[in-house]
DNA sequence: GTAAGTTACGAGCGACGTAAAAATG
DNA sequence: CATTTTTACGTCGCTCGTAACTTAC
C-alpha cells in the first residue's frame, strides 16, 4: 500500500512540473523525491510518468492518480479538523449570556465545578442565542426571559435591575425612581458589548446621544471624571461598587427589571446538571 | 501527517476489540500497534482510546476518526482499482466478434501491429457486443453485419461461406448444394463456442439434435471417426483443411454466407487506423 | 495463571542526503 | 554551462520484535 506523503508528493509534483521545484516546497532533496514517486509507481503496479531522459511530466495515469489523490488528502486534512472540533467540544463548554453580567457569576462556578473544562463564554443578541443553542455551536446560553420548548431545558438564574447612575448635581438626582424617557435626549456614557441592554436603551430613548465606549477601565474612569448620566445595575453595584460620586437612582420600567433564565439542549442537561444542581442550593 | 497505515490498523483495532487481535491480524507485534495508534494520537493531537491498564476500547473521538479513517481507505483502495483498469485500456485492445473465424487473421494482424499491446478476444452475441462497444469494454467488434450510427465507424472484413461437411456414404453426399432444413432432424456434431452460428443453426435445423463439443481437438477427433454430419466453413477449410473423410457441400440458404464487419467507436478511429489500412490493402 | 497493555532496549531496514553521471537546450 | 533527472553509496532514524513489568479476571 502507498502512503499519503507519496500522494501528497504526487500533487506538488503536478502542480509544480519538475521534481526539482517540488522537492524544494516539500522540504525534501531531489534525489529522494525521484525514489519516492518511484516506489508509487511499482507499487501502483502503473507508470505515472512521461520520461524523457531529463524531463518529466504526468501521463494519463499519472493525471487520473492526482485527481484522487486530492480526493484522499482532502479527506485525511477532513479527518484532522473535524476530529479536532469534535475534541474540541468534549474539552470546553460554550455558553453564551445576552448580557455581560450573568457571566461574572456563572463562569466561575462552572470552572469550579469542571475543572478539566475549558468554559469559553460570549455575548450574543437573543436570536443568535437560540440559533447557536440549536446548532450546538453553545451548550448553555442566558436568556434575559423564559422559554418552553421540547427538548430544551429552562431554570432561572436570577434577576438584575437597572438604574440610572448620576451626578449629585443632576436636575432629576433627587427622585426616588425615574422612566427611561425622564433622560431621553440627554448625552449618556453607554458601555459597548452590553447585549440586549444596548437595544433596549436605544428603543426606549430615542433621542438620547450614546457615548459608547469600548474598554471598561476607560468607561469607569469616565463615569468618574464626567458629569454625564449613565446606566449601572444592582449586580454591577454589588460587585464593583458605586463610583462614589454618584447616585444611583431605580428605572421604573418594567423592561428595566430581568429575570435571567439559563437554557440548554435536554440532551446536555446531564452533563450540565452538577452546575444546575449548584444553582438550586444558592 | 499520520499515513494510511496507522488508518488501516484503526481500523483493524475497532474491529477486532482489542490490540492483541489486532495485531495478529496485521502481522504485526502488539507493542508495535500500540505504539503505533498512541503515535497516531500524538499526531492528530487527540485522545482516541479509552485506556484502562489492561483494557483499550475507542472513545469518542476514536469512533468518528474510525469513520473517516474508512472513508479515506475506501478511497485509496479505488485509486488502486481505477488506475490499474485505465492502465489496463492503454495497453490492451479488447475485440469482441460474433464468431471465432475473424479472429483467426485479426488477432495475429492486430499483435503485429501493435507489438507492445495486449490483444484480448472474446466471442459474443450481437447485443452483447453492441452494448460492450458503446461501455468501451470492446475497443473493437465483429459484427455479422454493418452498422450506421453515429460515432461508430464501420467497415467490412470479408465473407464466410457454411457448408455442410458429410461422410461421403450420406446419402446426400452427391448434391451440389443444400438449404439447412434438407438435413433438419438429424443427429450433428457441433462446436460449441461459435457465437451468433449456434443460434443461427438452433433457428434454421430446430429439430435437429446437436452434440455439443466444447474442445476444438476433440471435435475434430469426433469428425474423423464419426459418421455424423458437421458444418464447417470455406475459412475454416483454408486454414486447417478438410478432414479426409469428409464431403463438404455449400449451404443454400442466405443465412449461410455472411459478411463479417469490424466496428469501433469513432473517437478509437485513429488509434486502430493502422489496422484499417492494412485490412483495405490486403 | 492467563491474557492484555505499556515501557525499555537493541537491531535492521528504509528513507534521506551527497556525490556523480547523463542528457538537454 | 546551467538545469533536470537518475543511479550509487553511506548514514541516520524509525519501526519492528523481544523481553520485562503491571494489571485485571
Amino acid at each position: 500500500m502507498f502512503e499519503l506523503k507519496q500522494l501528497k508528493q504526487l500533487v506538488t509534483v503536478a502542480e509544480s512540473g519538475t521534481l526539482s521545484k517540488a522537492a524544494e516546497l516539500l522540504h525534501l532533496s531531489q534525489p529522494a523525491l525521484s525514489r519516492s514517486m518511484q516506489k508509487l509507481e511499482e507499487e501502483l503496479q502503473v507508470s505515472l510518468f512521461e520520461r524523457q531522459k531529463n524531463k518529466i511530466s504526468l501521463n494519463q495515469n499519472g493525471e487520473m492518480a492526482m485527481e484522487y489523490a486530492r480526493k484522499v488528502l482532502r479527506q485525511s486534512q477532513d479527518l484532522i479538523t473535524h476530529i479536532r472540533v469534535l475534541d474540541r467540544r468534549q474539552h470546553t463548554i460554550s455558553v453564551a449570556s445576552c448580557a455581560p453580567t450573568p457571566l461574572w457569576e456563572i463562569k466561575p462556578m462552572l470552572s469550579a465545578i469542571f475543572p478539566e473544562i475549558t468554559i469559553s463564554t460570549v455575548i450574543k443578541g437573543k436570536n443568535q442565542l437560540l440559533q447557536g443553542l440549536n446548532e450546538d455551536t453553545y451548550q448553555m446560553v442566558i436568556m434575559p426571559e423564559p422559554l418552553i420548548a421540547p427538548d430544551i431545558y429552562c431554570t432561572k438564574y436570577g434577576d438584575e435591575h437597572l438604574y440610572f447612575s448620576l451626578p449629585p448635581d443632576h436636575p432629576l438626582s433627587g427622585c426616588k425612581e425615574l422612566p427611561f424617557k425622564s433622560l431621553d435626549g440627554e448625552t449618556m456614557l453607554l458601555l459597548s458589548q452590553i447585549g440586549f441592554w444596548h437595544d433596549l436603551h436605544i428603543q426606549k430613548m430615542p433621542n438620547t446621544h450614546f457615548l459608547i465606549q469600548e474598554e471598561l477601565f476607560a468607561f469607569g474612569e469616565l463615569v468618574k471624571a464626567s458629569a454625564l448620566p449613565s446606566f449601572t445595575s444592582d449586580i454591577i453595584i454589588k460587585r464593583a461598587g458605586s463610583a462614589s460620586n454618584r447616585i444611583n437612582i431605580p428605572i421604573s420600567d418594567i423592561e428595566a427589571n430581568v429575570t435571567y433564565y439559563c437554557l440548554c439542549k435536554s440532551n446536555q442537561k446531564k452533563k450540565l446538571l452538577p452546575f444546575f444542581e449548584k444553582l438550586k442550593n444558592e
